[in-house]
DNA sequence: GTCAGAACTTGACTCATTCCAGTTACCCTG
DNA sequence: CAGGGTAACTGGAATGAGTCAAGTTCTGAC
């Protein structure tokens, strides 16, 4: 059924449905964060063949049509996470890397409005924070 | 005066004074933004002499005493800023890369506290806005 | 002026990501 | 349930930001 779930996602969205589609979709299912190279392994792992740019066509098709969202926190590979649609923001450990989802703040989102926007015309405000995590800071300390 | 100012900044902060990390500091604040590669051309330009890695210990150099930041938004080089100390954020053009920068919205920093923060010890809270500039928003309609 | 070490250069290299041309296979139509 | 158009995938090569390592040069303190 969660295979069936992913299928019916994928058509909904006016993809074509296929093996590497679908177990991309799941692979990000398992896992918040994942980078291109981690989701390649993880379909193989599947017994699914699948080339390195076909990641990168799959990821990039998913995003397009909001199944995924990319995120490329500075200093690492871009990871790519099937949570959409709400607010959050992400929590980044400058010593291993690791990403933690964390819920929007404020109640409001006027937090995030620029308050001279130069007359762009703003779309998303992306807020990532940045500290060490528990682990990272027991070994430093 | 402007000079000799740099020089001074350098010395502050406990580097040597060296023709290219003067030079690289002025290039930055000439512009707001710049990669490591307009760095380069910048100090090229002046009539010294700097090697691409020269480019990037500098930078680096810079960035680990305070008198530079390094941003880097999704999809395109990192970029450095002279401008730090105060806690401003960036908007930035989805079509052309442009960077802007944004004063802190809120008076407040304390929107800028994760609400879980899982164990993490949050030390900066990077707000990215993302839209599309003046310039472009008027070619694409 | 001398000298230790910081700063810089050169050149090779890594790694994520993209481009291109050709092949495969999904799924719509009849 | 066959055929065909085209989206999706493959393989291989290329790009480009950034890094590593070893050797040379220059700054600044004594």
């Amino acid at each position: 059924m969660a295979e069936e779930n992913t299928r019916a996602q994928l058509r909904d969205a006016g993809l074509r449905v296929t093996a590497q589609r679908a177990s991309v979709l799941e692979a990000l299912r398992d896992q918040p964060h994942v980078t291109a190279d981690a989701v390649a392994r993880r379909v193989r792992e599947q017994g699914i063949t699948i080339s390195t740019q076909g990641v990168y066509d799959v990821l990039d098709a998913l995003t397009a049509v909001g199944l995924t969202r990319r995120i490329e926190p500075a200093g690492s590979a871009a990871v790519y996470e099937a949570r959409v649609g709400d607010n959050h923001h992400h929590l980044v450990c400058r010593a291993c890397g690791t990403i933690v989802d964390v819920d929007c703040v404020v109640g409001s989102p006027s937090c995030l409005t620029p308050a001279g926007s130069h007359g762009f015309v703003v779309d998303e405000a992306e807020v990532v924070f940045w500290g060490v995590c528990p682990g990272c800071s027991r070994l430093s300390s």
